[in-house]
DNA sequence: TAGTCACTATACAGATCGGTATACTCGATT
DNA sequence: AATCGAGTATACCGATCTGTATAGTGACTA
């Protein structure tokens, strides 16, 4: 299981990271290529020129705003996993319900590596790597998890299949296809544990 | 079931044509906001007075690449189901079949309705409705299939399931998680109605 | 006390953005 | 013969884009 992507990372002083704060939401809230610098400078209370010292470019302001997000994420799911039951079956219901409650307060507008993946078409982009990290990532928890549930079974095949479920349920929830979309995918992949 | 949203088309004079065509292939690979119209005029061999003439807007634009993408896909999904089996089931399955053949050919940066969607963070932009449009149609799609392969069952939360499956798949084979998103997706679907 | 760090304020550069204006060509219709 | 529609070519508009330059302030520190 590999550690989050840490292509550059930045030291954060106050002005950084108001600004970095700032970028963050209207990246997500409008999108990376529909939002100016100048406008995150002006929402974060900071000159331009504090950006450009702080950052360098916007293009790493984005790679931050992503692998900070990232780190966000998978602090959250580990702080809910430590909580969670003992057995695999429990686990994965519990990465399920992090999603839910983490899509009801960070993400109205779906998945934001996702998001951002629709306006990076570029692999070589340093972004996009933290992108595809995440992604897979969680496909090899689920992986895990599977094994632990079902050592005997098809182990990958049901780790796809639980990922097909989040990722399917992270995009009906932000287009708003139906209400509740992390918890009708919550009971799914219950069901698909639930027989021995 | 709806038809296809058709907020307003526009006649396609050759020149337009060629200018639509031009973006709708670099809206989908590159992002909407990262193509300029002056790019779009000088792909599709037009001048930009031209566009204006046809389309009035990049806006426009934007509609008619949406509308023209969804009725193919309709188009194409509706010629693959009329060769389809008779059964429930088999029509599914006919769904996920020709998702993945359609994929395989035209999608390989993903959902372009997802895409844009992460681009139009505002609702009464007029894609928006041929966006949720679109999932909306798939989603009562999905839920009449089930409701015809299992009248006696909670038919609505297996047609959900089948979306969110769905919708999973195409993320995951616009963003490469794993080889054959599609398929995988495919033979989940098959075995969440294999049992009578 | 001299230097460094984080920061503000403002102005500007060069490119690109969506969109418009003017003038012209060509072919089909009436 | 006159008109109209679709198109070309080119120049331009104001706005916005990312990024840089210059000058200065206040706090902390060696």
């Amino acid at each position: 299981m590999s550690s989050p992507a840490t292509p550059q990372r930045i030291a954060l002083t106050p002005g950084a990271r108001r600004a970095l704060d700032a970028a963050s939401r209207l990246f997500y809230e409008r999108g990376i290529h529909a939002v100016g610098v100048d406008l995150i400078a002006a929402e974060a209370g900071v000159t331009k020129k504090t950006l450009y010292d702080r950052f360098g470019s916007k293009e790493q302001l984005v790679v931050e705003y992503l692998a900070a997000r990232d780190e966000r994420w998978r602090a959250f799911l580990a702080e809910r996993m430590g909580t969670a039951g003992p057995t695999a079956a429990e686990r994965v219901v519990a990465v399920f319900d992090a999603s839910r409650e983490w899509a009801g307060e960070n993400s109205g507008r779906g998945c934001s590596m996702v998001n951002a993946h629709a306006e990076i078409s570029d692999p070589n982009h340093p972004a996009y790597a933290i992108i595809t990290g995440q992604k897979a990532w969680m496909l090899s928890l689920f992986t895990t998890l599977a094994r632990e549930a079902r050592p005997a079974a098809d182990y990958e095949a049901l780790g796809r299949t639980l990922m097909l479920i989040h990722e399917g349920a992270l995009v009906a929830h932000g287009l708003n296809v139906f209400p509740d979309a992390l918890g009708a995918a919550r009971e799914q992949a219950r069901s698909l544990l639930a027989p021995p």
